[in-house]
RNA sequence: UGGGGCGUAGCCAAGAGGUAAGGCAGUGGAUUUUGAUUCCACCAUUCGGAGGUUCGAAUCCUCCCGCCCCAGCCA
């Protein structure tokens, strides 16, 4: 972990809350933990949980460990595992020797489910989901008991383990907390504790027949692990009375508590599994790694740094209250990172050819800098007669504000000469073609010694010194801010997500190194490379834009 | 209509009885061989609303309004 991880963080209600703990004696050592169900790829969401709880453990000189909830093996992978751990990896943080799945403890949450019975706190109930569901009552209804709620500890033990033998199908039974049916806490109208499951899981293989529900066993899993501050998000408020009431009647090692935070949302994004594991399944992105996906995969496959998404989450900051971020934030986090480190180059997307009449000679190479700071150097660039410059970059009928190539005006070619148009041509079907230019070469490296001045500056590549690249860019996901508010999601899909370029032209440097992670292509972006490159065919997807107050205007 | 939460600028978000932080977005301007970056300035007489308490209220009290979550043997 890096000491920018340690600094970034900012300061939050759960914080305070940490502080008030320590300052009072309640806790010494801070333990926290990010616990996902493996059934799926992590997404931005997961990173702020992920900074949360990983973040407050490195600030307090406490630990963070990696829990797996792993108790419905139905909808669980060791896909979904492994790549939980490599995203979590490479967001920057390090669960060293604390790697936990809930599974580990099924043996032991089963003696406490056992040491339930024995109180009178939990039964075995031969209702149907469906009776279950039904005698739960409603909102405003309390629910009625089970005519099996008063069987005697020794039936109920009986049940229990017959349950844990494979005795019974699916279904058939569950074993329910014996708590409160008129509570006005749904959750505590007797919750299910274990339910049959006839199911193979990814690490206990076919040893159960039940698994714990979740309220049974993630509070155990902490107190086993020592958490002390269980920090989980707003959905869960109403459990928290569950979750202590467990902690209260079961002789558990610890007792943590649970605090809640709201989840975040970014506008024109969903951030919901079920809908992100369908776009996955019906093909409607390429994977979890598609760049236009706001899993941690796919913003990795995009471009986006892990230092970016840090700050992005520690601006968002951490409060109770429901929100929906403006992607501008994100962005902008994604390009301050990347401003820094993104060596400069030069490409063309769509090209528009340019042919220096008043240039003869055989071509030259022209010096430019990598970056606005001096001390990352230079390279050397192909100039020649011929070449492509950016087709927005040229205007026949230019509007008052259109600063760049038109005819009869004079620009800079960025680290070479000035041009002028003088002739533009066009096809039968009158699309232009080709400009008609002239340089002027006292102006070599881009300064005009009578010191006059240009309107713009413009980039471009040598025609036959630069090389074709597949260049992608991608748009929102979805069309709306509030993907989904209109009743279907999928309705709401941008079919324009993904534009590909084909005939992009990029400069050698671009072409001869495949070692450069972020670039910026200079007026356009910031890009990487991306996977699917060939050796003569490389691809860049286009991380995030420029801003551009001339296209706003 | 039961229970639990939440309302501070276009979007996030501090603030907890002493007179509205910060960031994003936006708007002006300076610098600029990226219409980028950087820099500087502006951007809430008011905190969902109405009353009340107080010398003083976003902060305390009362009522009202709005939004979110909960009726899986999902997490």
């Amino acid at each position: 972990m890096t000491d920018t991880a340690v600094t970034e963080a900012g300061r939050d209600f759960i914080r305070d809350i940490v502080d008030a703990d320590r300052v009072a004696g309640r806790v010494s050592t801070i333990v926290t933990r990010f616990p996902p169900e493996p059934n799926g790829y992590l997404h931005i969401g997961h990173a702020k949980s992920i900074c949360l709880n990983f973040g407050i453990a490195q600030e307090y000189g406490g630990r963070c460990a990696l829990r797996f909830d792993d108790t419905n093996p139905a909808k669980e992978e060791q896909e979904y595992i492994d790549a939980i751990m490599r995203d979590v990896r490479w967001l920057g943080y390090d669960w060293g020797p604390y790697l936990h799945f809930a599974s580990d403890y099924f043996e032991q949450l089963y003696a406490w489910a056992e040491h339930l019975i024995r109180a009178g706190h939990a039964y075995v109930d031969d209702q149907s989901a469906e009776q279950i569901r039904v005698t739960r009552g409603t909102l405003t209804e309390p629910g009625r008991n089970s005519p099996f709620r008063n069987r005697t500890v020794d039936e109920n033990l009986d049940l229990f383990r017959r349950m844990r033998a494979g005795e019974f199908p699916n279904g058939a039974r569950t074993l329910r907390a014996r708590i409160d049916m008129a509570s006005g806490n749904i959750n505590l109208r007797d919750p299910v504790l274990y339910r049959i499951l006839h199911a193979e899981h990814p690490r206990t293989g076919a040893t159960w027949h039940i698994y714990p529900t979740y309220d049974f066993a993630h509070g155990q899993s902490d107190a086993i692990e020592g958490v002390t501050h269980s920090i989980c998000t707003l959905e869960f408020e109403d459990h928290r009375p569950l979750y202590d009431w467990l902690i209260a009647h079961l002789p558990v090692p610890s007792h943590p508590h649970q605090y809640e935070f709201a989840r975040l949302n970014i506008g024109y994004t969903v951030l919901s599994k079920r809908v992100l594991t369908t776009l996955v399944r019906d093909g409607r992105v390429s994977g979890w790694d598609d760049p236009r996906m706001p899993t941690i995969a796919g913003l990795r496959r995009r471009g986006v740094p892990p230092e970016a998404i840090r700050a992005f989450v520690q601006r968002v900051g951490v409060a109770r209250a429901n929100s929906v971020v403006d992607i501008a934030m994100f962005e902008f986090a994604v390009r301050e990172h990347l401003n820094k480190v993104a060596p400069r180059r030069m490409a063309v997307l769509r090209s528009l050819k340019v042919v220096i009449e008043n240039y003869d000679g055989p071509g030259e190479e022209l010096d430019a800098a990598n970056h606005p700071d001096p001390s990352q150097g230079t390279r050397k660039i192909p100039f020649g007669r011929e070449l492509y410059i950016e087709r927005d970059d040229f205007m026949e009928n230019p509007p008052k504000k259109f600063f760049r190539l038109s005819p009869g005006t004079e620009v800079r070619l960025r680290y070479a000469y000035f041009i002028t148009c003088r002739d533009v041509v066009k096809d039968a079907a009158g699309n232009v073609v080709e400009l008609r230019c002239s340089y002027d070469p006292a102006t070599r490296g881009g300064n005009a010694p009578d010191g006059r001045k240009v309107k713009a500056t413009i980039h471009w590549v040598s025609a036959a010194k630069s090389f074709p690249a597949e260049i992608r860019l991608y748009n929102p996901l979805f069309t709306r801010p509030d993907p989904g508010a209109g009743g279907d999601v999928f309705a709401d899909i941008n079919p324009n997500s993904l534009e590909i370029l084909n005939e992009a032209r990029i400069e050698p440097a671009l072409a001869q190194s495949n070692s450069d992670r972020a670039v910026q292509f200079e007026r356009q972006g910031y890009f990487c490379r991306d996977d699917a490159s060939t050796p003569g065919r490389p691809v860049f997807n286009r991380t995030v834009g420029l801003r551009d107050s001339y296209a706003k205007a």
